[in-house]
DNA sequence: GTCCGCTGGGTTGCATACAAACCTGTGATC
DNA sequence: GATCACAGGTTTGTATGCAACCCAGCGGAC
């Protein structure tokens, strides 16, 4: 097992990420340490990563908060993605490893099985194999650091759950679009992966916008 | 004062950017401790950070080591500069600010009256002057996710005390670049202000590139 | 001679205890 | 009634102590 820090920073990362702990909640970190059955030691050092990848805020003296996301900082996020996974994919093709595509491939054929995404569980993996087709991708690439500030981006609240506002013509593109990454990766044509990576964040960035919009609209309403 | 685990964290990095820290070497929290006179609590907390920012690596029942730099990674991190600055660059240039154009013009002002950089002091100025420049500019894109990864980016060993590695030609180009990124802002010329801006990170990955080859004959011919 | 296992010193990992700061609510004053 | 001062309780910040782990060095078996 890994270190009491290094588990207790995991499992604050994917309460954060779903929703346990909503945007501008405090943490206490007595109540994370009981929680998560280990002292408020470990917690605490989890606390300082998570603030550092922007996660939470930590106030000195006051405590912890869970992050809360403005437009303007998702707007931020997609740009930020948009820029990067592009950067990526371009270096991606430039070095395109056949273990990798595997993983990729693999990830599309999950995605397109579970269509009609209908259930509950259909979402989660086509949710789980979209993770895992990006990280193929950002490991091809080789750029590490990139990687990392990319995985500290895509998943905020946002990202993760968002799968359920894409209708079947979002989904359908979404993963050709990935197939279309493949085949410009292992055409070695960097150009073409890095123009598609962008299509592909901007349309997230579309979707998510609309289900914005539709949900403001409802709750408008009501 | 702010809190001792920031004090550690400011300080450590501060070292680590210096070189009091070779790559590679070994940071005991106890030692760590007595330096700055505190207790490890509070140096394991900064180290959590400094490392979620790559200035080191953690590794658990091993400690703490200063990140090494290989050239794969500084061509890395030349790549985002460049990705990234031109992004922010490209925003500063939507949302100019007066006030903030005016520190840009007065660190443009301190650098070239250090001309010729002929001492030591010289070349901090000018150093000081560009770390001046480049943060407003980012503070001007509104962007905070990115100013905070440019700000973990851009310090690293190398960038910092790399001044020195520049000729007169080419300090003079490089204000010259400053001037004219101040000009495509003011004008709100975006995709003017990015292309400066990434030609700009360019040259001075150039100048490194060149340094360590000479560096390196020399270290070889001795 | 090489490899394996063990043991001792040293360092990190975590829990706990105490100090310092903050927030809340109460009561007095204007 | 509004504002300020203050006390109590709560929460964070830091120090300390002990447990767990790693690694180097030594002995013994093969």
């Amino acid at each position: 097992m890994a270190t009491a820090w290094e588990q207790a920073y995991l499992t604050l990362r994917r309460r954060l990420a779903d929703g346990t702990y909503p945007p501008g909640s405090r943490l206490r970190e007595e109540d994370l340490a009981a929680q998560l059955g280990v002292s408020r030691t470990p917690v605490r050092e989890a606390l300082r990563r998570l603030d550092a990848e922007g996660w939470l805020r930590v106030v000195p003296n006051q405590g912890a908060f869970a992050a809360e996301w403005s437009d303007a900082d998702i707007e931020e996020v997609y740009d930020l993605r948009s820029v990067l996974e592009s950067h990526a994919a371009e270096h991606a093709a430039n070095a395109a490893d056949r273990r990798l595509v595997a993983v990729m491939e693999a990830a599309c054929e999950q995605a397109e099985s579970a269509l009609p995404a209908d259930s509950q569980a259909a979402v989660e993996a086509i949710s789980d194999a979209n993770v895992r087709f990006h990280r193929a991708l950002w490991e091809m690439s080789g750029q590490a650091r990139c990687s990392a500030i990319l995985s500290s981006l895509a998943v905020p609240p946002m990202a993760l759950r968002n799968f359920r506002n894409f209708d079947q013509a979002g989904l359908r593109r979404s993963m050709d679009q990935h197939r279309e990454m493949i085949a410009a990766i292992v055409a070695g044509d960097a150009a073409w992966a890095s123009a598609v990576m962008r299509a592909h964040v901007q349309a997230g960035r579309a979707v998510f916008r609309a289900a914005t919009a539709r949900e403001r609209r409802g709750r408008h309403a009501a």
